[in-house]
RNA sequence: GGGAGCAUAGCUCAGCUGGUUCAGAGCAUCUGCCUUACAAGCAGAGGGUCACAGGUUCGAAUCCUGUUGCUCCCA
């Protein structure tokens, strides 16, 4: 059989994801075996796979397919999220471009639209996953609106506002007047602005003077209601208690004192617009101030501003100067750098505004999440999170959780006669039963009732979702329920903490008394080279489509994970998917030496061979140990980097380089058995980083069943292993580096035999001799008594080497290295003595660092004499 | 403005409760090799005042304080 020496990613991949769907190997139904869980953090329906996702789900599924490899039930659930503002968004561009306004549309024909538009691209992402090789249980797939999650939804709305958790309320949210609708904080983008501080003149009431205050936003003076100073500022004293007018209407507004002020700030003179900031609105509510809102929803002013009714926010502010100018009010402008906040889709500039809101009472719901992570029955990784945590959770705001859409589940909230009066039901029909009793009339009609016409937030129906996926609110005894949840891991990034971790923590305390995952590991942000967080917007993100087109998956699984420590940043960079890729093909082609032996019965088995087998036994099982300790700890690219070297280094620099016949030689059968077997045990380990490229030589490597399945396999056990016999191998490394550099300062062909010598010493790693010879190419190794002339020498701890080259010693060079080395190791030995002789260090120092603080001491002085022997033998 | 975190080789990061030659790994760089598995490779090499300044200690990359710089969160 012909193997290309190159491995060839693209056919395999989809040859062996097919393979895994055929036979169902991601499915998972509740048994006798321990589960183990994840839910995919669901990715937007608006969506298209990302770096984000890409990093993500990888280590989503070596976590899924690790804990299957050892014998657990793994389920990993896959789904999406409805996104409702995106998602809208969305939506109502894409009827723009045919024309159709949304407000032309009612509800419900607006509804089937988005609908539709979800059954057409709320799936790419998910699809894209598996390219990457994701091992989710599709038949699982949820969407966070599904009539099943929506009617959890829903219950659970209903359930909090009986419980009086859910209350209505007037808050200030970002507006986009754009767009018409409010946005989360999320999706306001704060960006620095060159605009100009203006110096306004208020008139105090009932006087000639006047005081100044200073705004970047002159427009909104007409919406003021107060002047603010701070009560201890002796340059107003004299003004508690008086009041001034506001220019150019002429509203008398109270001068109100508050610590809230800087005064440092402009002149230490705040006005107070209640209705169009919320520092402002606090100041309104403390105070009692009257809110005056100007704005109409497009941001124009309406007739409460009483002047510029009907003109743009952006235009009155010129107008308003020029006004302020001719009556003389204004004092100066200065240029001035601001934030202002965006909007994140349509880059309009975000006005605060006051509405009717509902919300969620936090505080005591928040309880439980807050202790439970603090306490670490729920562990964040890397706990450095659990600050940024607690701050949160100490400070928790009630949830807005409306908002002014229609994709979403529609309150179920129904107004009675339209008024404000309302009741709380899952159907019409419910709610008219309660309308009712409420209102004590009997003779209500379903007529006199109207929905609520808000959606909740998106956030409110995902804080249900390792509940919801396995319908745990409906029906909290299913088996399913209870046989999955709560689950073992959720992987996400940082930036939600709050918005979806936290409060699917308070959703597993709230409905089912039990935390909603065991372990919480947050990934890093994936960053561009210039440190940008990668987005749509910027266009700097790479396609990961495009990667895997390019790398292979398993290359770009490797490239992620390599440089993706818990909780850092990942500047992402091409070259690491390439590493990745270049590893796949270190695996395929150590594949082909192997698989292109002949094997023969009746050869003896070397003797390098035989310890090379030994040697690989330790080596893999102490990697396998440490492995378990990094998975433990979730330091997943270390963990990879370990197997990496194991694989690269060891196996193939090292062992496969032992055990090599000679070229067209065959290989004894047992050297051949055991080194199969490690290679199994070798793609076993690999599995879960790169499953593909390892599924592929499973089956090369022996004749399997239709079914068989490295994913399905046991993962390696480690045996024991003795670390003596590894540090001796480790010698024997040098030995054979030493060799090889000799060869290449004295420029000796590999194939030319050479002749080792050694001096007699008990430290010596003897038994290795067969392997120093193979690798070094030696004819013999010869104990010496006394020392060579005309040799080249080197040491290995306290051993001298001798290679025998006649006329081809530099004895110069030779001087030169060995006085070198004779200088480093009599300034190391002076250190050491140092501080042996510190009888400080002698008397407080633990046993064993003293010990070997005189082993050293010994070692070094031995390498010393030996060293000056060898120099005054070659003077 | 409040809070948190970070700063180790050109880059990305390890370095656990201070103590083995502790200053490391991978990548990149340089040198030599197309050596019949692999040039997507092999064999070697160089490279760091552990941000800066103090302190604690027999001993500090590691603990403490301050300074500087960067990042994130909240306002």
């Amino acid at each position: 059989m012909e193997i290309p020496s190159k491995y060839d990613p693209k056919q395999v991949e989809n040859k062996w994801y097919q393979y895994w769907m055929d036979h169902k190997f991601f499915r998972s139904v509740p048994d006798h075996r321990e589960p183990y869980t994840i839910v995919i953090p669901p990715p937007n329906v608006t969506g298209v796979l990302h770096m984000g996702h890409m990093l993500n789900n990888t280590l989503q599924d070596v976590l899924v397919r690790r804990a299957r490899m050892m014998g657990k039930n793994a389920c990993w659930v896959p789904g999406t999220d409805h996104a409702s503002i995106a998602t809208e968004a969305r939506v109502v561009a894409k009827l723009a471009s045919e024309g159709i306004k949304k407000n032309d549309l009612s509800r419900e024909e607006f509804l089937k639209h988005a609908w539709e538009w979800k059954t057409k691209h709320g799936g790419i992402i998910l699809d894209q996953l598996k390219k990457l090789g994701a091992s989710c249980d599709w038949d699982r797939t949820k969407f966070t609106m599904d009539p099943d999650m929506s009617e959890s939804v829903i219950q659970v709305f209903i359930s909090l506002y009986n419980k009086g958790y859910i209350y209505r309320g007037v808050r200030m949210v970002n507006w986009d007047p754009q767009a018409l609708t409010a946005v989360s904080d999320e999706e306001v983008n704060f960006k620095e602005v060159n605009s100009k501080l203006y110096y306004i003149n208020y008139k105090i009431a009932g006087t000639s003077d006047f005081v100044t205050i200073a705004t970047t936003r002159p427009e909104t003076i007409l919406g003021d209601t107060a002047v603010c100073i701070h009560p201890d500022d002796e340059r107003y004293k004299k003004l508690h208690g008086k009041k001034v007018l506001v220019p150019l209407i002429n509203r008398e507004v109270p001068i109100i004192t508050d610590t809230y002020v800087e005064r440092e700030f402009g002149t230490g003179v705040l006005k107070v617009t209640p209705a169009h900031d919320i520092n402002d609105y606090e100041l309104g509510q403390k105070y009692n101030l009257e809110i005056i809102d100007i704005f109409n929803d497009n941001g124009t002013l309406n007739e409460k501003a009483q002047l510029y009714i009907g003109e743009d926010r952006f235009t009155v502010r010129e107008k308003i100067v020029v006004q302020l100018k001719e009556a003389g009010q204004i004092a100066k402008i200065e240029e001035y750098i601001n934030k202002v906040g965006f909007s994140e889709r349509t880059n309009a500039v975000i006005e605060p505004k006051l509405s009717m809101q509902w919300f969620v009472e936090m505080k005591k719901l928040s309880e439980p999440a807050l202790e439970n992570v603090l306490n670490d029955k729920i562990q964040l990784v890397p706990a450095k999170f659990k600050n940024t945590y607690r701050h949160w959770m100490e400070n928790v705001k009630d949830w807005c959780i409306s908002r002014q859409l229609w994709w979403g589940q529609q309150i179920p909230a129904y107004y009675i006669n339209n008024t404000n009066e309302f009741v709380v039901a899952a159907s019409m029909e419910e709610a008219l039963v309660l309308a009712k009793q409420k209102t004590n009339n009997p003779a209500l009609t379903i007529d006199q009732l109207k929905q609520e016409g808000d959606v909740v937030d998106t956030w409110f129906s995902s804080w249900l979702w390792p509940i919801a996926v396995f319908d745990g609110i409906r029906k909290p005894d299913n088996a399913e329920i209870e046989y999955y949840y709560p689950t073992s891991d959720l992987i996400t990034a940082p930036d939600i903490l709050f918005f979806w971790v936290a409060r699917m923590i308070i959703a597993g305390y709230e409905f089912r008394g039990d935390i909603p995952f065991h372990n919480v590991y947050l990934t890093g942000m994936v960053r561009d080279k210039l440190g940008r967080k990668m987005s749509k917007s910027l266009g700097n993100s790479p396609d990961p489509l495009d990667l895997i087109e390019k790398y292979g998956a398993d290359g770009v699984r490797v490239g992620m994970l390599l440089c993706s420590p818990a909780g850092n940043d990942l500047p992402f960079d091409e070259g690491l998917t390439e590493q990745g890729r270049n590893f796949g093909n270190k695996i395929w082609n150590a594949f082909r030496l192997v698989q292109s032996w002949n094997i023969d019965q009746t050869i003896p088995q070397p003797e390098a061979s035989k310890i090379a087998i030994d040697w690989f036994n330790h080596v893999l099982n102490q990697t396998i140990v440490s492995l378990d300790d990094q998975f433990g700890k979730y330091r997943i690219s270390e963990a990879l980097m370990q197997v990496y070297k194991l694989f690269w280094d060891e196996f193939s620099s090292w062992y496969l380089e032992i055990i090599k016949p000679a070229y067209q030689q065959p290989i004894d059968a047992q050297t051949y058995q055991a080194t199969t077997e490690f290679f199994e045990k070798l793609l076993k380990l690999l599995h879960p980083f790169t499953p593909f490229i390892t599924e592929e030589i499973y089956h090369f490597l022996q004749e399997r069943k239709d079914g068989d399945s490295i994913m399905n396999t046991a993962l390696p056990k480690a045996g024991n292993y003795n670390e003596e016999f590894i540090g001796q191998f480790e010698l024997v490394k040098e030995i054979v580096g030493a060799l090889r550099t000799v060869r290449q300062d004295k420029n000796i062909p590999n194939k030319d035999a050479l002749k080792l010598q050694v001096l007699k010493n008990e430290q010596r790693p003897i038994a290795f001799d067969a392997v120093v010879k193979k690798l070094g190419n030696l004819s013999e190794i010869e104990n010496l008594d006394a020392k060579p002339e005309g040799s080249v020498s080197f040491l290995v701890k306290s051993v001298e080497y001798f290679v025998p080259l006649e006329g081809k010693i530099d004895i110069e060079e030779e001087l030169k290295k060995l006085n070198a080395d004779l200088e480093y190791t009599i300034g190391f030995l002076a250190s050491v003595n140092k501080k042996l002789s510190n009888e400080k260090f002698v008397n407080s120092a633990p046993q064993q660092v003293v010990q070997a603080e005189q082993n050293k001491r010994t070692d070094a002085e031995t390498k010393i004499k030996a060293l000056e022997e060898r120099i005054a033998s070659l003077k």
